[in-house]
DNA sequence: ATCGGCTCGCGCAA
DNA sequence: TGCGCGAAGCCGAT
């Protein structure tokens, strides 16, 4: 007996009812094989219309403020993907260009019958899925494979703070934190030959800042990801709840860049954490960032449009930041100068650094680092502009709803007291 | 160093 | 309508 994809992970883009043909599962913002609801209902899909099965992503030629450390990053993990493919009979397609300026065209080609892609709450992977839509005529289906709660399905607004959003979680987690089904070969070949993927022509293709370079001490992909939970379940989650919000000691997970780019399941995660036992203050501080911290960025993302502005912050913070525009600042330094860690401040320079030459800053210093931007910089607006552009050009976790959220946290008060 | 008063909107209990 | 409470609180008095 298959477990089938809950239907509240569910939410259709276009409706329609869906032709015989191949069913074509567009990934994008989760970027693996295992525990993958996208992957597992698209799977369902095929099976129950005797169809066959590709996976396709779209190569954007430039995302956001991604550099090259962090295309490579991803580049890296979607090889395994290509590869890890074949044993399911699944092909996996690469196309140059955003989706809603390459996948029509393929979809047409081939006879593509419906299309399953994942959930991003950003903007940017909205607005691809509703240009994509209006451009095709099969039914598209989001599947939310990156919450342990299906963002959509946990809250219909946007949440003022973790404590509205906590017990909802809990409530729901009994339904939603199962064991996942492994995924099985397709049992119908996709028609045609396939060519290999030429990657390096792929690289090419970008029009991207190429000098900030991949990092060396945190290997991408599904497997570095599976190795790096285990790590962590063995020598670090005893240690997290005494060591995390110590800068100088190696007291966090690690996990979130693959947590970024879907190289591994929250879910999973939780469900391993959970099979440990005698660590019990540790594991609930650490379920508590990667379900509730997590997902409240993600709600805040999805429910507020402003999320990467001035305006997405309350009316008592805006307020107060409008009060205090004009107070003098000890310390005013341009975005070129934070940049090169040019500060009188040693610590701020350090963490500035940390995450200039290793792709992550530790999370404790993340605060103090944006508190600092809005101090020394003339605008909450500047000081917002260029923390989210800091951390989407040199985090490897950047461009992801928690880093909008915890910038938003900093500056604007966004979930905190006012 | 510690303490108490304070912000203000949410959500639950009554 | 009242009341308790909030991610790593804020601030001034002692």
């Amino acid at each position: 007996m298959k477990i089938a994809a809950d239907h509240r992970r569910i939410y259709n883009i276009k409706p329609g009812k869906p032709s015989p043909g191949p069913v074509l599962y567009w990934m994008s913002r989760d970027q693996r094989l295992a525990d993958n609801w996208a992957l597992l209902y698209a799977r369902q899909l095929a099976e129950r219309y005797k169809s066959p099965l590709g996976v396709v992503f779209c190569l954007a030629t430039k995302f956001l403020d991604a550099s090259w450390r962090q295309y490579h990053f991803m580049i890296e993990g979607l090889k395994e993907i290509e590869s890890g493919l074949k044993k399911f009979n699944i092909p996996f397609f690469l196309l140059l260009g955003s989706a809603p300026e390459v996948l029509p065209a393929f979809i047409k080609k081939h006879g593509v019958a419906q299309l399953i892609t994942d959930f991003s709450p950003l903007k940017i992977k909205q607005s691809w899925d509703a240009k994509l839509a209006i451009k095709i005529d099969i039914p598209v289906s989001e599947v939310d494979a990156h919450n342990v709660i299906p963002a959509r399905y946990i809250s219909d607004k946007k949440e003022f703070a973790a404590y509205t959003i906590r017990p909802k979680i809990h409530r729901a987690l009994g339904e939603f934190l199962t064991e996942f089904p492994k995924i099985e070969a397709n049992k119908f070949d996709w028609p045609g030959k396939f060519l290999k993927i030429d990657w390096a022509n792929a690289a090419q293709s970008l029009k991207i800042n190429m000098s900030v370079q991949p990092v060396s001490d945190i290997q991408p992909g599904e497997k570095a990801a599976r190795a790096a939970l285990d790590k962590f379940l063995r020598d670090g989650l005893k240690k997290y709840e005494a060591d995390r919000n110590d800068p100088t000691r190696d007291g966090q997970s690690g996990l979130s860049p693959y947590l970024h780019f879907g190289q591994i399941s929250a879910q999973r995660i939780a469900l391993e954490v959970n099979k440990t036992r005698g660590h019990e203050k540790s594991s609930s501080a650490f379920l508590e960032e990667l379900i509730v911290r997590r997902e409240l960025a993600d709600n805040f993302c999805l429910y507020e449009p402003n999320y990467d502005s001035f305006d997405g912050f309350h009316d008592w913070a805006r307020t107060t930041l409008n009060n205090h525009r004009h107070d003098k600042r000890t310390h005013a330094y341009t975005r070129s100068q934070l940049e090169r860690a040019k500060t009188h401040d040693d610590l701020w320079n350090a963490a500035q650094t940390e995450m200039v030459l290793t792709g992550k800053m530790h999370g404790f210093m993340r605060m103090y680092w944006a508190k600092k931007i809005l101090e020394w910089t003339t605008s909450p607006e500047q000081a917002l502009d260029i923390a989210i552009y800091l951390n989407d050009k040199y985090e490897l976790d950047g461009r992801d709803p928690n880093g909008y959220a915890g910038i938003a946290w900093a500056i604007g008060g966004v979930h905190d007291r006012a």
